[in-house]
DNA sequence: CTGTTAGCGCATTCAA
DNA sequence: TTGAATGCGCTAACAG
C-alpha cells in the first residue's frame, strides 16, 4: 500500500489530537483509559504501525543494534564459530524489541553505523578488532565484545584456559604422555588461551611442553592438513593429540585416517567448540563445549542492561566450558 | 562524543544557511563549486556525519536491506547452507551504502521490520515463507527470494534439478544400477528438486525408482542416522547413495564406516551443496556444488536494481550446478 | 486528562 | 547560486 496511516490521520478520524494518539499508542504520559482504548481499536483496524524513523528522530533511540563480526572469522560456513552467536544474539534482542544491523568488520564501511546514529549499541565478535577502533566507538554508543577482551570494556567470553586443560587432563589421566596440540595459529588470542590450558595440564602432571609436538597450520583453508602434515612428518607420533578447535580436529582424523593410523586405536583425538562437526564425524568427536548460545545471549542481555542505562556487572562475562566424552579420545572403549 | 555536529553547526559556522550545507553535502541541487568544497572541508574536519534518521524521515529511505532467514534453516551453525549467502549478501549490498537488517523469521518480529519502514527492500532466504506473507509484503518493498520461488516474484535459485541428475548419472555411468536417494525430508523443496533430478537420470538409463532406495530422516538433529538406519536396515544395500545434501551425505558415510563398511569400495556416496564439510571428512565427498556466493550477490544485485526503480529481468534467476569430483564415488581410484 | 507548541536533522520546494 | 519556508512523522514539555 502507498501511503501509510499516521497518527495524524487517526487523530483527525477521532477529533482528538495527534499527542493524544501518540499517548495513547506509546503508553508514555497519562491518558483515560477510555479514550486508549478507543484510539487503540482504530489504530488496529487501520492497520497503523509508527515510523520508525520518525520515532527515533524524536525519542534519538532507533531501537537497533549492530552485530559486527571480523572478515577474518569469515567466511561464515560450515567452519564457522560465530553464526550460532548472531543468531541467538537476535533472538534474545528480538524478545525485547531490538532489531539487528548485521555487519562484517573489512572496511570502515562499518563505523559509520554508528556514526549515522544507525544504532543504539553494538556487539562485536571476535578478535582482531584494534583496541583503538573499540575505545572510540564505545564513546558514543554502549559497546559489548564476545569472545574478546579489552580492560574495562564489557564482555562475553568462554573459559578457553580451564576447557583445554580439562581436555588436556582427561587425556594424561588415560594414559597418555606424549599429547600434541594442533591449531591453525597461536597468534589468535582464543587459540592461544587453548595452547595455555593445555601448558597447564603438562604442568600439573609433571610434563613439559614439546616443540615437535605444537604444530600451527596458519590462516589458511587447508590449514588442518599442513598441521598434520608437519606432525606426521615430524620425527615421533605422539599417542593423542588435542585441537584448538573442532576443525582442526575433524582435519587430523581425516589426516590420520588417510595415514592409515585408527582413531582412537592408534592416536586419541580431542577437539573443542562441540558444534555439529563433532557428532558428524566417524569417530564422534570428544571436545570441549563452548556454550555459544549462552555467549550471544550473555551479550544480548549485558547490552540490554547497559542500554537501559544500567551497568554492566560483571564486565567480563566468562562463561564455563565443559569436556564433552565421545569416543575420539579412546577412553570409552578402552583406557589404557 | 556526547552532541553530534549537524548542517545547521556547519551552516552558522561559514554564515551560510543549512539549505546550501545540505546541497553540498548530498551532491543534489545546483551549487557553485567554490562554496561547496569550502563546505565540504569544514565538513571533513569537523567530522561530520548525516543522521540516518533524519535523512531517511525526509527522503524516505532508509539505505537498509531486510534479510530474512526462516528459522527451520537455523541453527546457523556448521551444518548451516545459508550462513555464506547471508555475509555475500551484506558484502554486495555494503558496496552499494546499504546496511543488512537481519532476522530470522520465526515470529511476526520480521514483518514489522517493513511496517515500520526500516527497509527499503527485502531478500527473504528459503522456502517455508507463506505466498501470502510475500506478495502482501510485496506490496509494500521491493523483495527478492532466494532458494525459492512464487510465481512474478523476483527471485535466485540454483539448479537442482540439473545438478542432482548429473550426480545421479555420474554414478549409474560408473556401472552402479543400485543408487539410493537419502534425504532429510522431501517436503523441502530443494530436496524435492533433487530427488526430481535423481528421478530423471534413472530414468534416462531405463532404470526405476526402487521405494526402498528412497530414505528420509525426519526434521530432526539425528536426521542422518535415521534414514541410513532405516537403509542399513531394509533389505538390500545399494551400491551407491545419493544424498540430496553434504549433511545427509556426510552421516552416510559415518553410518556406513561404523558399520564396517568402505567407502567407496563397499559403497560410494555422492553428496551436495560443496560445502566445507565436504573436504573436512574421509573419504572426500563428490558432490554437487551450488554457488552459494554468487547467488548471495546476485540476490542483492537483483534487489538494488529494483531499487533503483529499474527491472528484476531475469524474474527468476537460474545458477548453474556442477559436479565436483573427488573421491567419495570411487570412480577416481577405480571405475567398476 | 488533553491540546498546543516546538523541535528531532535533513531535504526540498519556491522565491529572491 | 543561495536563503527562507515547509514538511517528513513522531515525541515531549508546557499549558490549560
Amino acid at each position: 500500500m502507498g501511503m501509510r496511516v499516521t497518527i495524524h490521520d487517526i487523530a483527525r478520524l477521532l477529533g482528538v489530537s495527534p499527542s493524544t494518539v501518540s499517548r495513547a499508542l506509546s503508553g508514555k504520559g497519562r491518558i483515560s483509559p477510555a479514550t486508549r482504548e478507543k484510539i487503540r481499536r482504530v489504530a488496529e483496524e487501520l492497520g497503523y504501525r509508527p515510523n520508525a524513523l520518525a520515532r527515533g528522530l524524536a525519542t534519538r533511540r532507533t531501537g537497533e543494534v549492530g552485530v559486527v563480526i571480523h572478515e577474518r572469522h569469515l567466511p561464515l560456513d560450515e567452519r564457522s564459530f560465530y553464526g550460532v552467536i548472531l543468531e541467538a544474539i537476535e533472538a534474545e534482542l528480538a524478545v525485547h524489541g531490538y532489531h539487528v544491523l548485521f555487519s562484517t568488520m573489512g572496511d570502515q564501511f562499518f563505523p559509520r553505523c554508528v556514526e549515522e546514529r544507525r544504532v543504539d549499541g553494538l556487539i562485536i565478535l571476535g578478535t582482531d578488532v584494534s583496541e583503538d577502533l573499540v575505545r572510540s566507538l564505545a564513546e558514543f554508543v554502549p559497546l559489548v565484545l564476545v569472545d574478546h577482551t579489552f580492560p574495562g570494556i564489557p564482555s562475553v567470553v568462554s573459559d578457553n584456559v580451564g576447557g583445554a586443560r580439562l581436555a588436556t587432563l582427561h587425556l594424561l589421566d588415560h594414559g597418555h604422555r606424549e599429547v600434541a596440540f594442533v591449531a591453525e595459529t597461536l597468534a589468535d588470542p582464543s587459540f592461544r588461551a587453548r595452547f595455555e590450558g593445555y601448558r597447564l595440564a603438562l604442568r600439573e602432571r609433571g610434563l613439559r611442553v614439546r616443540r615437535g609436538f605444537v604444530v600451527e597450520g596458519g590462516r589458511r583453508s587447508d590449514s588442518d592438513q599442513v598441521a598434520m602434515a608437519k606432525l606426521l612428518g615430524g620425527g615421533r607420533l605422539p599417542t593423542a593429540i588435542f585441537a584448538a578447535n573442532d576443525f582442526m580436529a575433524v582435519g587430523a582424523i581425516k589426516a590420520l585416517t588417510t595415514a592409515g593410523l585408527k582413531v582412537p586405536q592408534d592416536v586419541a583425538v580431542v577437539g573443542f567448540d562441540d558444534g555439529a562437526l563433532a557428532t558428524l564425524v566417524h569417530p564422534p568427536l570428544t571436545t570441549v563445549r563452548v556454550p555459544r548460545v549462552e555467549m550471544g545471549r550473555a551479550a544480548a542481555r549485558k547490552l540490554l542492561a547497559l542500554l537501559r542505562g544500567g551497568n554492566a556487572h560483571p564486565v567480563v562475562e566468562i562463561l564455563p566450558t565443559a569436556l564433552t566424552v565421545r569416543t575420539s579420545c579412546g577412553c570409552i572403549s578402552s583406557s589404557r
